[in-house]
DNA sequence: AAAGCGGGGTG
DNA sequence: CACCCAGCTTT
């Protein structure tokens, strides 16, 4: 049973060596960077995480300049990344870490652990990477790896079958090189032990692979919970009023949490312009003044994992603003647009054809 | 324990 | 199309 157990680390760490690959936040022990790295990632691969990793410590190289820095900036950093949340915990914690622990990462998992925006995993890949700390840090890459090599039939999305690879995840770490064995465990799994069609043959523990000896690799692990996509439609209103515009900032509980949008009117079933023009919301956005609809964008869709999104734009210009906007919203130029951090859907469609002719640069009659 | 939260890559 | 990614927080 000993022999068996160093084996799986030796074989790990021997495979790593010639095969890392070469990230950023591995040539430092800076647990600022680390930490920003670690956040970044959650859900999120590499390979998309890489350029905004770059970005951001570019642009808040300490934990004090990103305390400092205003909530927009951050999440201007953060456009198009996804779980927002995320932005918004890690300015909040470095606010909390410069104010209560002068500036000071915690170096324990512990202590890690009770901050803003790390969780379990986090804390232990921050402890080991930057402190040495001997924890398993365990993510999905390794629920993966530990469910094929050991057989583990339990879900590992439940409490059960986390608790099993937590156990096998301890007994299997290797004391003596706590980094190492997270950041190759975590490598093989991003390489090697892929989810769909993984490259077994080039594997250096498919020899104790329960999966691999047994033809069962496509079936493990196993998953029990299903996400349900609900549709929703979004009618957002661009309003023209010479040189500005109207936007709101997205409350919480709701997707695109603190990110800004133009006055938007949702339906839970789809609606044609006619009707969307119809509706008491649009009333009372476009007022009762004279109203020119410019332009009408197609229907788009934007799929987020748990939500089906279809949207259309109408660029409106106003001879003046609603009573609503002047109560809710915030007028701004409209070429100050690109300051604002805003969803992946109106980023795009700002940075469309239609949105430069109709919007941008105003419409010539 | 389960649901909610993005966006993109991949088969 | 479904599934998954260096997961965490809230309910």
């Amino acid at each position: 049973m000993f022999f068996c157990l160093m084996k799986f680390s030796n074989a790990l760490i021997e495979w790593y060596h010639p095969n890392k690959r070469d990230l950023p936040w591995r040539d430092t022990k800076n647990p600022y960077f680390i930490w920003i790295s670690e956040i970044i990632l959650q859900q999120t691969r590499v390979q998309q995480g890489l350029g905004y990793y770059m970005r951001f410590i570019e642009a808040f190289p300490t934990i004090e300049s990103l305390a400092n820095a205003p909530l927009e900036k951050v999440l201007k950093c953060w456009q198009g990344l996804g779980y927002y949340t995320r932005a918004r915990n890690i300015h909040l914690t470095a606010k909390f870490v410069v104010d209560e622990y002068n500036g000071v990462l915690p170096n324990t998992y512990a202590g890690l652990l009770k901050l803003r925006g790390i969780g379990d995993y986090t804390a232990a890949a921050i402890a080991s990477f930057a402190f040495d700390e001997p924890v398993a840090a365990i993510d999905g890459n390794v629920y993966r790896i530990y469910a094929r090599v050991f057989g583990i039939y339990a879900p590992i999305d439940k409490g059960v079958g986390k608790k099993i690879v937590r156990e096998i995840a301890t007994a299997e770490f290797d004391l003596k090189q706590p980094a190492t064995f997270n950041q190759a465990i975590m490598d093989l799994g991003g390489q090697v032990c892929l989810p769909k069609n993984p490259l077994c043959e080039s594997c250096p523990i498919k020899a104790i692979c329960y999966a691999f000896k047994c033809g069962e690799v496509a079936s493990l692990p196993v998953k029990a919970l299903k996400t349900k996509v609900r549709d929703r439609y979004f009618y957002y209103i661009l309003i023209r009023y010479g040189i500005f515009t109207y936007i709101s900032q997205r409350k919480d509980k709701d997707i695109w949490h603190s990110l800004f949008e133009f006055p938007l009117i949702e339906s839970y079933h789809a609606l044609q312009p006619e009707e969307v023009m119809l509706t008491s919301d649009w009333v009372d956005i476009c007022g009762n003044g004279r109203v020119e609809v410019t332009y009408i964008s197609d229907e788009q869709k934007h799929l987020l994992s748990h939500q089906h999104l279809f949207s259309r734009f109408f660029i409106v210009e106003v001879e003046k603003p609603s009573y609503l906007l002047l109560r809710d919203y915030t007028k701004v130029l409209i070429n100050d647009m690109e300051e604002f951090s805003t969803p992946r859907l109106i980023e795009r469609f700002l940075a469309a054809e239609p949105a430069a002719k109709y919007f941008i640069k105003g419409v010539d009659f």
